[in-house]
RNA sequence: GGGCCGGUAGCUCAGUUGGUUAGAGCACACCCUUGAUAAGGGUGGGGUCGAAAGUUCGAGUCUUUCUCGGCCCA
């Protein structure tokens, strides 16, 4: 009847937001306006933020981990663009390497092919449609996230420039000496004559050959142990000639016994592991012994023994290593360590400077670093072996083990761990260790506690071994003298190499002539070519020099790095060393690192638990502005949970927000008017207006102090409370009345509208890198302009002006005489005399320190009553007092509130 | 097995150098509203701060042990 006396709010923006429709035509209008160069024109000259992209692997749909990691980069490369930054996002891919190797072979194995009837070339060029092939799926997967970048000029590791710059990098290192070659032991085929990877392997029941042995002590620390004999037990007789050291355990309890049979150990005195003397002893047959001592194992330090070789050559000291690897399962309790056949012994001796030798060669035979040995086959030692200590007087027992040993997935052969040439990058010959140091001081972490975790790495970890021997790689671009063995060092061939590669890409290596790569100066029957790849962790450490600094849009170092916790020892680590090696400095200002994404409960996510979200569902059933409202709202610095229960909650918030961006737009008839703050004049408004426009003053600064410190959690938590409880209770639900009922041209009302379009216009920016479709939405509803987006706009600069302390005060008293109220209202609702507030007439009373302040406000407005009366009361006990009762009188059809006499702003309508 | 990190309402998170009765929002319950309406408002319940021991006048906060979980390494 008189609704068209009323202004009811109107807008065009829907309630329900449709999200997983509407979403991709928005992406649709970013691609059509060219919204990324229209934000490079925009943004020319500012200062730059650069987050350089860490590449994930082009392999496989997207999960979790890569959705979160990907919107939290763009969320923040958006809060830099509108803090007025020219903040730069070049997506990249990680591209080489084992996993798309195997996927090829997979392919091949299915259609009968074998892999080694295909060239090198045809090979890798597979690899590289596979690779791009995901590199698109991934692409349209990050673009459907709401993810801003360079998507038409993306990089990747395997680019023609990238590989060419990968050949430049290491010849810094070549050149500068710290890139050496070194032995270290990989899975080997002794029948195919190859390195095999993990995955390559299958473990199979085998039949070991095993034995006791006897290493003499000749110096140590403990005095009993003088002149007895440290028992070794080993599945693997032919590795004891490559014996270089023994590996006990400090905290395991060590035996002296004495043995008493008729035998090669008669009288003598050996040294076992208290927990494993039952066993030795049944192994062994030892009848007679006697027990001389119990010592710690830690007691072992600083001894020495002689290797059971010693009378035919293998006159070298034996030390015993303390190793944490060392248990009870079986042996004896200490164990043989021959550096170029485990894994386990090599980096125990590496950690203390014993270096792996090529002891095994390519067919299986021991080379001429094992004396007395050499040319025999290694599947042929064990019997030589086990004679030759017999003789020497050094076996304890022999005898045959069944055990799960690693055979080739492909001729089902048994593998050995052998020692093969491998190229190294020195930690200590140049520095790099102490640099690499120097630069994580020199870097800000968030959350901090990262720099911890980095350092210690970096503190302990060994030389970077960077070579590996596969295909699908940038080759390790080194010739090897024929007459000498020593690498090649000439900057012009790593420059002629790097020239060709970025010219024709790097799998002419594997097919064209040497000389092609030597150039004029050398021939190329004088040296050999190697064929090795470079690992993938010095391709992905390498970006910084092929990305941020080729590119003329992009800077290094980079402002941030952002990657999951796991790369403390991925990519971070690799790009450090990289940079530090070839550029005395990290490539990064900043580090970002964010925890791993677990199912509700806090538990990894596994197929086989059945526990696993995939960001595809997500964005069918909720779409992608819910699940950035997740990134944002949950804590990156730990592990972030997720669940539908967690996601319809964020979804429910989201509905809060959508609503309070509606109401906005609803009271301004989706009108939205820019005002320029330089004409207004903040004294003039009504209190609760300067009230609001202080409490945005406020939001907006500690907006920016979360923002600042990568704090996203408590700034999402601050605009959502922001909505729900100072607009959406309060402020809204106050000015109500006002916006519906009063004139439109009265000055109160239009005070109001222009507060209205402050927040909304504030609002919208505060979101707008969260919310990215929703606020772009919005946006296109109140901008006529075509071809502009929210993402071209810069944050709202608030003026200082709008901060009012005295006005804040006064509100916190006003808003507890509000909660009174609203208590005293309830308690008359609860027992039915009222139902809407504005059934309601209260009376406050308040002592004077409230009611100075109160006594100028109208709380029927403020409390949304028919009527409110405010007496001042010293005497009683509280500060405030509220009294609740029924309002008497008609009511008026346009305010609604009840009164004895006329309404007195809608008198006239009220007959 | 080792290194690092974490466990505060059902959920997401606050909680200053140890100091009143441990907070917020959401969810939940009940009520109101029907002029933000597949919305909105009000009131309220809900916690052995992972467990135990210790230091202290006093511990969510400090120490130790245990437990559960995560990442990395072996």
């Amino acid at each position: 009847m008189s609704k068209e006396h009323i202004n009811l709010p109107k807008t065009a923006f829907s309630m329900k937001a449709n999200l997983p429709i509407k979403e991709p035509g928005i992406i649709e209008y970013w691609q059509k306006i060219n919204l990324y160069e229209k934000l490079r024109e925009k943004s020319k000259g500012n200062e730059k933020f650069i987050l350089h992209d860490g590449p994930p692997y082009a392999n496989g749909n997207i999960h979790m981990g890569t959705a979160l990691n990907k919107i939290l980069k763009d969320i923040i490369t958006k809060f830099h663009q509108m803090d007025g930054k020219d903040s730069v996002y070049v997506p990249g891919w990680d591209c080489h390497g084992l996993p798309i190797e195997w996927k090829i072979e997979e392919q091949y194995k299915k259609n009968k092919k074998n892999k080694n009837d295909v060239p090198i070339v045809e090979f890798r060029k597979e690899c590289r449609d596979f690779a791009n092939k995901w590199i698109n799926v991934h692409k349209d997967q990050f673009k459907r996230l709401g993810v801003i970048g360079d998507w038409k000029n993306y990089y990747s590791t395997m680019s023609f420039d990238a590989e060419a710059q990968i050949v430049r990098e290491l010849g810094k290192f070549l050149k500068e000496g710290s890139l050496y070659r070194g032995y270290k032991p990989v899975l080997w085929s002794t029948v195919e004559k190859t390195a095999l990877a993990d995955a390559e392997v299958e473990y199979m029941d085998h039949v070991s050959d095993t034995i006791y042995t006897a290493f003499p002590v000749i110096k140590t620390n403990l005095k009993e142990i003088q002149g007895s004999n440290i028992i070794i037990w080993t599945t693997t007789p032919w590795t004891i000639p490559a014996n270089k050291a023994l590996a006990y355990n400090s905290n395991l309890i060590y035996l002296i016994i004495k043995i008493n049979d008729e035998g090669d150990f008669k009288d003598k005195k050996i040294i076992v592991a208290k927990d494993l003397l039952e066993s030795l002893i049944k192994d062994c047959e030892i009848k007679s012994f006697h027990i001389e001592k119990e010592f710690l194992g830690k007691e072992f330090e600083g001894t020495i023994c002689s290797h059971p070789f010693l009378d035919i050559g293998y006159n070298y000291d034996i030390p015993m290593l303390e190793a944490r690897f060392v248990t009870t399962d079986q042996g004896s309790g200490i164990v043989h360590c021959a550096p170029s056949h485990g894994p386990d012994d090599f980096n125990l001796c590496l950690k203390n400077n014993i270096k792996a030798l090529e002891t095994v060669d390519d067919d299986g035979k021991y080379t001429k670093n094992i004396i007395k040995f050499e040319g025999i086959h290694i599947f042929k030692a064990n019997p030589i072996v086990i004679e030759n200590l017999k003789n020497q007087k050094k076996l304890l027992s022999n005898g045959k083990l069944t055990h799960s040993y690693p055979h080739s997935w492909r001729s089902k052969a048994p593998l050995v761990h052998r020692a093969t040439a491998q190229w190294f990058i020195s930690m200590e010959s140049h520095g790099l260790r102490a640099k690499s140091l120097k630069a994580i001081d020199e870097t800000i972490f968030y959350p901090s506690k990262a720099k911890e975790r980095i350092k210690a790495m970096i503190e302990t970890r060994p030389d970077w071994c960077v070579s590996r021997q596969r295909v699908w790689g940038v080759p390790l671009p080194i010739f090897l003298s024929k007459k000498d063995g020593k690498a090649l060092i000439d900057e012009d061939v790593f420059e002629n190499i790097a020239k060709i590669f970025e010219k024709e890409g790097s799998d002419c290596w594997f097919s064209d002539d040497a000389q092609k790569f030597l150039g004029q100066k050398y021939k190329s029957q004088d040296y050999d070519k190697i064929s090795d790849i470079v690992e993938v962790w010095f391709d992905s450490g390498s970006t910084h020099s092929y990305v941020l600094e080729k590119r003329d849009d992009l800077k290094w170092p980079a402002s941030m790095y952002l990657e999951g916790s796991d790369q403390h020892r991925g990519w971070f680590h690799s790009s450090l060393l990289e940079s530090c090696g070839t550029r005395g400095r990290a490539p990064f200002e900043r580090i970002l690192s964010h925890g791993f994404v677990v199912d509700g409960k806090g538990l990894k996510m596994s197929k086989s638990t059945g526990n696993v979200i995939l960001p595809e569902e997500i964005l069918k059933k909720y779409g992608a502005d819910i699940l950035r409202i997740w990134v944002t709202s949950s804590n990156y610095a730990e592990d972030l949970r997720i669940d539908y229960s967690i996601l319809d909650q964020h979804a429910e918030s989201y509905r809060k927000i959508r609503n309070t961006f509606r109401y906005l737009l609803g009271n301004i008839q989706d009108n939205y008017i820019e005002r320029n703050f330089d004409n207004l004049n903040v004294s003039e408004l009504p209190d609760l207006e300067k009230y609001m426009l202080h409490r945005v003053y406020l939001i907006n600064k500690n907006f920016y102090n979360y923002f600042n410190s990568y704090n996203f959690h408590n700034l999402y938590k601050d605009l959502l409370n922001f909505c729900t409880v100072e607009l959406s209770a309060f402020y809204f639900d106050i000015r109500k009345d006002l916006l519906y009922c009063d004139p439109l041209d009265s000055k109160k009302r239009s005070d109001c509208v222009l507060v209205l379009n402050i927040i909304l216009n504030c609002l919208l920016k505060w979101f707008a890198p969260i919310l990215s479709f929703t606020t772009e939405e919005i946006y296109r509803l109140i901008n006529n302009e075509e071809e502009n987006s929210i993402h071209l706009k810069n944050f709202v600069a608030i003026p200082e002006i709008w901060k009012n302390e005295k006005i804040d005060m006064d509100w916190e008293k006003i808003k507890k005489i509000r909660d009174e109220a609203n208590i005293s209202i309830e308690s008359q609702r609860t027992d039915k005399v009222i139902g809407s507030s504005l059934e309601a007439d209260i009376q406050i009373k308040l002592k004077k320190n409230y009611y100075d302040i109160a006594k100028n406000n109208d709380f029927s407005e403020i409390c949304i009553t028919s009527s409110a009366l405010v007496s001042l009361d010293d005497k009683m006990e509280e500060d405030i007092q509220v009294i609740c009762k029924k309002a008497e009188g008609k009511k008026c059809p346009v305010c609604w509130k009840i009164s004895k006499t006329n309404c007195k702003k809608h008198g006239h309508l009220t007959n």
